[in-house]
DNA sequence: CGCAGCCTTGATCAAAGTCAATAGACGTGG
DNA sequence: CCACGTCTATTGACTTTGATCAAGGCTGCG
């Protein structure tokens, strides 16, 4: 509960006691956001590297048909990227979900802290390429996912970040994402993500109810969402 | 035709003449790897950087039903993930498409490079930060545009990028994707993929045939795809 | 010449979207 | 404390999009 961007980061690679108290200082004045607002805006020049430190928040884009497209859910203990002052303007907006607690690095103090502090910066990279990898799920789900996998994938994602940045330690999970939220973020229908849930619901995989995530049954919910791809992807590599 | 990675690079910041002869000299020992062979698969521990120097190739991933989604093609000039190395398992492979002459410079090399040359790690990270934003775009497109909008805006990436690179500086451009290829990576059967075309074909807008794609009608293309997606949502932004 | 790998087209089917109505949940102010 | 409005969830009826199945047709190459 203390500082949930490092104890993440701990989580990707060893870090020092002085680079613990450089993260503690470069976080120590976070400001309060309520819930949806916009931190940063699709055309915005990009500012300071933003971490969330508690609350949600999301990614998004908005079509010009005004369809919203959700890229990436931000939880307690995520940053967004690093390198991002370099472009000139962002390409997407973020905003939080729920009120928030959101620390602000700016840009020079963390180019001296990957400069200065190895330890924060390789965790951070290691972060950033789980982030991509985590992106390339997505697209994969788009793709080649049927609707009930693709449901059941994002919260084999959502429960077992939250699980590893400590955020429950039991088959629930507080899960403050809206429907409407959800169906924007896997492509899909309000009315035929409700429709999916059910069948979820029914088949005793999982509940997704008043905020709140149940896994009722991990191993179901796993084979349905196909979430365990590598295993016949590795052991098909030894004869090829 | 020198080299196609530095001159990508250029584009991306500022090199000085030192930078260029030391990216010269780390993918001065290319290989020649023939069409469709993996260069690295899902699963492998990551190894050197990968820098497809001429020809095409993807990223991808299989899942256990068999099916493939492309996750982002390689075209001259393209580089992978700087980072990858901190992984301990790669979680895509990567696979070339046509015959390919593609340089690998390990990662203590990269890393003094990174290191040494902040000319050479601003643009590797811009790079970086492009590839990300192409795939946000995808998963907008899956999740979020027809058919026919998606495959028009992956045509638009394509040729953009290509011309952005010198590949190409008329309406036209080599495009050595078979339907199927493409197909995995937009999330839709070859069978509809074909069917797609032709209406693009008959509409006017590009023309995708025997490996090279015509932009007969670029405003039309581009408003097909609604590729100018900015532009609405920065004018509504001020009166936010 | 014949095979293999794409590409193309038609007919049919299933998945997901749309439209519409109703029901809860929740916060606000009287 | 209740009435009201708003936002979210749920369900039904119907439509559309894209997938599936199946049959040829090109093209390049050994």
């Amino acid at each position: 509960m203390e500082n949930r961007f490092i104890d993440k980061l701990h989580g990707f690679g060893p870090l020092s006691d002085e680079d613990v108290a450089a993260l503690k200082a470069a976080t120590s004045k976070p400001r309060n956001v309520a819930g949806r607002r916009d931190l940063i805006r699709e055309g915005d020049r990009p500012g300071p590297v933003f971490v969330v430190l508690e609350g949600w928040a999301c990614r998004y884009k908005i079509l010009p048909n005004g369809t919203r497209q959700v890229l990436a859910f931000l939880m307690p203990g995520d940053a967004c990227d690093l390198h991002i002052g370099l472009l000139a303007e962002m390409d997407h907006s973020i905003q939080t979900i729920t009120p928030a607690l959101v620390a602000t690095i700016d840009r020079t103090e963390m180019d001296e802290l990957m400069d200065r502090r190895p330890g924060i910066a390789k965790a951070m990279y290691v972060a950033q390429l789980v982030d991509e990898g985590t992106m390339r799920a997505w697209i994969t789900s788009m793709g080649r996912r049927t609707s009930i996998e693709r449901v059941a994938h994002l919260m084999c994602e959502l429960y077992l970040r939250a699980r590893n940045i400590g955020l429950t330690d039991e088959p629930e999970l507080a899960l403050p994402l809206s429907q409407l939220l959800l169906a924007d973020s896997l492509g899909m229908t309000p009315v035929h993500l409700n429709r999916v849930l059910k069948e979820l619901r029914v088949s005793g995989a999982m509940i997704l109810q008043r905020g709140s995530l149940l896994v009722a049954d991990p191993g179901k919910l796993v084979q349905i969402a196909g979430f365990d791809e590598n295993y016949l992807h590795r052991r098909l590599r030894r004869a090829a």
